[in-house]
DNA sequence: GCTTGACTTAGAGTAAGCTCTAATCAGTAT
DNA sequence: ATACTGATTAGAGCTTACTCTAAGTCAAGC
């Protein structure tokens, strides 16, 4: 069981944003007797999923509609891989305009190297 | 010479925008006799490129300043030339990121399908 | 001459995703 | 007892990148 301060550290998130995923019902954490958020270790393993899917630019909104199908249980489950395969699906098309520009950019470096002689 | 219209039409990009892009200095284009906009060839030319540095994420902050210094003359080429390495070096990780993240959803898809036999 | 349609401006509004503030409370150290 | 630390809340504020509004100009066609 993990503080928010704990739980901060280690992703290297803000408590703020905790907090902000709690109100956005994307994490659902336990509280302890005072009231504090208490977060498990498969809550960090929630978290660490979450941001992975943050780092390719899946929206909060989706991330949402994840966690709701999860928490509402095994007959989501279809939902789930549609969602999953659709995201695949867009984080494909994005490596692939990430390539064109990183070839695009490649040239034009090149083309400034010799303009300079470096 | 094209209108901000035709522009937009044939860019995809909102009249809107176009004029946002101009306010933040990004791109200047000729005026007409009733002070309309009007889109040189070699305009609509760099439009595109800076279309295609924003589906690579590179924010406008960052391209304005490409922009800036591309008017200051020939002796930024080498500011220039080390803006675009940079970017060329974030678009390479973020081509890892979006491949391991790919990778690992074809696992959890391959998991989500065979618990549902499809 | 009037309407239509595309253009002009400054500036307000929007959506996403945080980020911070203020006031408060609980537990520990001196 | 009191000060410090780290937690709590509701809600305001911020940044980015647009997106839209209001009020107006101007040329062309009927």
């Amino acid at each position: 069981m993990h503080t928010i301060g704990e739980v901060a550290e280690l992703l290297g998130i803000s408590a703020h944003t905790l907090r902000y995923y709690e109100k956005e019902h994307i994490i659902m954490p336990l509280r302890d007797t005072s009231g504090d958020r208490r977060y498990t270790e498969s809550h960090i393993k929630w978290l660490q999923f979450v941001i992975k899917l943050k780092e390719t630019q899946m929206p909060i909104a989706t991330i949402k509609k994840y966690a709701s199908l999860f928490l509402e249980g095994e007959h989501t489950t279809l939902d789930r891989l549609n969602l999953l395969e659709e995201h695949r699906c867009s984080i494909q098309k994005q490596i692939q305009i990430l390539n064109g520009v990183d070839e695009m950019l490649a040239h034009k470096i090149a083309t400034y190297r010799t303009f300079i002689g470096k």
